[in-house]
DNA sequence: ATATTTTTGTACAGACTTGTCTAACTAAAT
DNA sequence: ATTTAGTTAGACAAGTCTGTACAAAAATAT
């Protein structure tokens, strides 16, 4: 494994975990188990890494959400399966939430740098949804839905708001 | 105004534009023009402050939103108020979200002081919610459209959220 | 009027933060 | 075989952070 790849997976746990703002760069080369002057000579800043974490995690977590829906999508309507699939990352997370949506708590209104970021990653995911109904109103529903059973899972560390999300759905594709 | 007070409106405001870990106590003490020493005889800690602060603005927004939807109820169903109010309070405070769901991105997972009064304040808006429609799975479904709407309004810095939650709600109730 | 509570200003400890720098070392490419 | 790119350990700068200490002053209560 690279440096490079050590730092960002490093630093992905570590965000996830912990959050933005509470690690520190000393942190992340301790766990990564490299030289500090290795991470600077591979990215000029933190603020950098974040957005290169953030990217990473995009195609990630974009790539694995399309995986998952084509490879389980069995007698269920492909968006539900969407919500299968919170329902395993929750899991597999322990409830850490959105990556995107937590940095976003933590950076500044006026951001120029990250905001837009996270803003693609949300636009991409709600025009991913948008192929799996051919319906632009209900499309943004199952979004709104989707990312209200998100933030609430990780509030409530539960699965309750993914499993009601979903129900709610199956009535409203029926 | 009482010290104290001055502490917790203006830690109120840095937290709300900064986020949690961004504002230091130094800062928080020199926008409110106290005393270093008088800070920590009112708290014994910074997440002390968290607490109060989290509580007071539980007290206020909860009030707010009663009375605002009791004042502006005419021939809206009152659920549909609930909409108008967070379009109202997205403008009042410039699209910063929900001060609650910004410091849980903010605090670790394991946290047993903060979690707790996260929880409390949206247990207490979901129930609140249920009092406005007689109807608990529809309920639940205007909470997650209600949540949805929030962060995604906060993330694009505009409206469309709340505004296609409200018009979706209203078919829902139709 | 005396006692208690609260506030002030400032200095300080100790730990932490991001980022720079150096000199030596190793691996890969030409 | 020699240049180039990448990594290492650690010291260091300059600033941040939370929290403590102390003596004096002011406000409040009895």
């Amino acid at each position: 494994m690279k440096v490079r790849d050590k730092i960002v997976s490093t630093a992905t746990e570590l965000f996830q975990s912990q959050g933005y703002n509470s690690t520190g760069i000393n942190q992340i080369i301790d766990d990564a188990g490299i030289a500090k002057g290795s991470f600077y000579y591979n990215f000029k800043s933190k603020e950098e890494l974040c957005v290169t974490f953030l990217s990473t995690r995009h195609e990630y977590w974009m790539e694995k959400i399309q995986q998952y829906i084509e490879n389980n999508k069995g007698d269920q309507a492909p968006i539900l399966v969407a919500f299968d699939f919170l329902f395993m990352m929750n899991k597999k997370e322990k409830f850490r939430g959105c990556s995107f949506l937590n940095i976003l708590s933590e950076i500044s209104s006026d951001n120029v740098t990250i905001l837009p970021v996270i803003q693609n990653h949300k636009t991409d995911l709600r025009n991913y949804l948008t192929t799996l109904i051919d319906n632009e109103q209900l499309s943004d529903h199952v979004y709104l839905l989707f990312e209200g059973a998100l933030i609430e899972s990780q509030l409530f560390k539960n699965q309750w708001p993914v499993t009601k999300a979903k129900r709610i759905v199956e009535s409203l594709i029926k």
